[in-house]
DNA sequence: CTTTTACGACGTCATGAGCG
DNA sequence: CGCTCATGACGTCGTAAAAG
């Protein structure tokens, strides 16, 4: 597929500003946009006029703005320290902080799937999802046993490299689904803080305009 | 009924942040 | 400094709804 294809890609949830995350793709492969970010680009590129009058915007300070701003979870804790009525994403994996990730069977908090063969079954309607076979498979339980030091063939080397990839690419799995579910979680928080905000709003202004009728003495004459 | 469109979810890659 | 985690970007797939 092509890339002006991204253009009429739905990635339905927020990555509303896409062409402006192009760009800075391009210039800095870094990608790592955001909404908050670009309301950062904005806000200086309002303040800061003289850079962009040269025409030259430095590449790292570019990269500074398009830095990867903190995670959702410590914005909307931030937030919820703030505000009393925004609720906080609670840490789900507070009890299993200690186990190490690579365990076979993961107590995945909303037990969607379970990754015990190296297939990802779906509980409910979802998809059923199958890692690529890999020619040799993870050997559960005994991940990490062998060190790098104790291979010797080629062959053992690329098995090692093999399985640590699927280990990698299984984490990073989890991680994905984990960040998406967060970042669902921040969006319907922000929501309704908004719908919060705007009552509040409207209260006050009602209370103003009593305020108004209440203090201006009629002119009549 | 078939095709098109929109959307949500997923997997993967790249990369910055943070930690030991 | 290397490692792991978090997350944006991208491509793909499945599905529901609309259009033909």
């Amino acid at each position: 597929m092509t890339m002006e294809t991204v253009e009429s890609q739905h990635d339905g949830s927020i990555t509303a500003s896409l062409t402006e995350s192009k760009s800075a793709h391009v210039q800095t492969q870094t990608g790592q946009n955001s909404i908050p970010a670009l309301a950062q680009v904005a806000a200086i590129a309002e303040t800061d006029e003289s850079a962009e009058s040269e025409g030259v915007i430095d590449s790292h300070k570019r990269r500074e703005i398009l830095s990867r701003r903190p995670s959702y979870r410590k914005i909307l804790n931030e937030l919820s320290s703030d505000v009393p009525g925004v609720p906080k994403i609670e840490e789900e994996r507070s009890e299993e902080e200690g186990t190490p990730p690579s365990i076979a069977t993961m107590a995945v908090p909303t037990s969607i799937y379970q990754t015990s063969t190296g297939q990802y079954t779906a509980t409910g309607d979802m998809p059923t999802y199958q890692i690529r076979a890999p020619t040799a498979a993870l050997p559960q339980g005994v991940v990490m046993a062998a060190s790098p030091g104790s291979l010797h063939s080629p062959q053992q080397l690329a098995e090692e490299a093999t399985r640590k990839r699927e280990l990698r690419l299984m984490k990073n799995r989890e991680a994905a689904k984990e960040c998406r579910r967060r970042k669902k979680e921040y969006v319907k928080c922000l929501e309704s803080r908004v719908a919060v905000l705007e009552v509040q709003n409207k209260k006050l202004i009602e209370e103003l305009e009593t305020l108004k009728d209440i203090c201006s003495p009629k002119t009549d004459y």
